[in-house]
DNA sequence: CAAACAAATGAAAATCATTTTCAGGACCGC
DNA sequence: GCGGTCCTGAAAATGATTTTCATTTGTTTG
């Protein structure tokens, strides 16, 4: 899995004749060992932290790079927040997110999927991608709430 | 219709304490008078071709105050823009994005509508709202790409 | 293995959308 | 009309991201 996408990154460099560099490989490593749904931020201060020789313009361009080779996924939440995730091509699924403590809950569901694409066709769209976020309060802060 | 979404604003300004204002009559009635999905600066150059003394921190401050008051709705375009359009209590809809010329088309599906709060449920959030957004290419483009 | 060239990097500056600040102006109840 | 607020516009501040540019680092070649 890790492998795999370290492959693709690699297949994806030298197509590009992009340069391997120290730097590219520490992001990948530690993005690659996250499992969140992470902000360029968060990244960086992890990356700061084995690392603190890498700024973070270089991460800022590195994820662009993760984005590209397609092991990477952007996000925007509500709010205008921007984060990253692991993809896999294939792998795909959408997104419930905690108004109130940001949890970000994964789902995926096929037959919205399809009728997505039932609805682009009867528009005539040719469907490449599509963002699907639910908003609302999660179990732990709906218990919370009462007390 | 346009006066119905002016009510609207008068119930909430009247609700919220909020002072009747020459700048916000003025921002209101360009705003209902258009049919796009207007970004702020968009607006802000409308409402400055006819009244030029308006900034637009008030025209930022006054979308805000439409949104509240449940007549306009914020949408993030992929890329992060962000743009406003009518709503109406009880309407809903979601949009087909044209990632080549940015053309937006509205729909509705009631099965996936409630499909998602199926799936809501079946996680235990309480859901409060959600973004959908279909990225493709609109017929025209798709044609003009053929020739 | 070195030289040579281009690509990549880090720090800082620039950008861009949005928000905040604040001094002056405009509402509204009295 | 008066006075206390709320509202406004201009400008400054902010925050996230991008760009710039001098320097460092890969890579290729001789
Ligand atoms: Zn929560
Ligand atoms: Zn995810
Ligand atoms: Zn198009
Ligand atoms: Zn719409």
């Amino acid at each position: 899995m890790i492998l795999e996408k370290k492959r693709l990154f690699d297949a994806y460099a030298a197509k590009q004749g992009l340069r391997s560099t120290r730097q590219r490989d520490v992001i990948l490593d530690i993005f690659l060992s996250t499992h969140e749904h992470l902000s360029v931020e968060e990244l960086y201060l992890k990356v700061k932290a084995s690392h603190p020789g890498i700024g973070q313009a270089t991460v800022y361009r590195t994820l662009k790079l993760f984005v590209d080779a397609g092991l990477a996924r952007e996000m925007t939440l509500p709010g205008g927040q921007t984060r990253y995730e692991h993809q896999l091509a294939g792998e795909h699924h959408d997104h419930l997110i905690c108004t109130r403590c940001n949890r970000i809950v994964e789902f995926e569901d096929a037959t919205i999927e399809r009728l997505q694409h039932e609805i682009a066709q009867r528009h005539g769209f040719r469907l490449t991608g599509h963002k699907m976020q639910l908003c609302g309060i999660c179990p732990a802060c709906s218990a919370a709430e009462i007390q």
